[in-house]
DNA sequence: TGACTAAGGTCTACTTAGTAG
DNA sequence: CTACTAAGTAGACCTTAGTCA
């Protein structure tokens, strides 16, 4: 039984969406609805994609994102400290911005 | 008719393989190649993903992410400035990234 | 060469109906 | 309620066969 504990490339998605969605205390049907899908249909949905057995397309985890205040490219980062930058990165003063983007030249 | 200028959220992995293919200097049917791909189909795929035809997947990403030294997430991240940063992150050293990391808290 | 496209078969996401805790 | 699953339909991707500069 894989565990979520590994997080192989394949799966990265999957396991991004479990971790935000539970921090932000929604279950699996209120985030989906949230994310705009029809309610008949968000739990399966959603817990196709938190499982892995699907992938949702880019549109799909915009939606999901706005909901849950991350941009895409955070449910595609394998390094957790990474991942968490993504998601702070936006709310960050632009004197921030530039210090960090300072750093890299 | 939409450009490549703008980059609309749903095109922006089209803008990106775009962006990094040319500044590798490689033909679309080279990177397919280089990516993994049958020589045979090489080029028709690459350019449906380069034109926002079809959307690659994760596992195809990271093929072409490992070519062009780039992490997936680059290839869905809005900001110009902020997808330089992801593709320069792993190469930093690692005081560089702690330095980073001390900002955003 | 390199960039690009239409069409059809293949594969996968999405919908429906339903189980178990 | 919540999490989760099987099965079939709908829709997306992938392959083939080409065009054009």
């Amino acid at each position: 039984m894989p565990g979520l504990s590994q997080g192989t490339k394949l799966d990265i998605v999957a396991i991004r969406l479990k971790q935000a969605r539970l921090a932000a205390g929604l279950s699996q049907r209120e985030l989906g609805i949230m994310a705009g899908l029809d309610p008949s249909g968000a739990s399966t949905r959603m817990n196709q994609y938190e499982r892995g057995k699907h992938v949702p397309n880019v549109a799909m985890l915009a939606q999901i994102g706005r909901v849950l205040s991350k941009p895409v490219a955070y449910f595609y980062t394998m390094d957790d400290r990474l991942a968490e930058f993504l998601a702070e990165y936006e709310k960050l003063p632009k004197s921030k911005k530039d210090k960090i983007l300072e750093i890299i030249r």
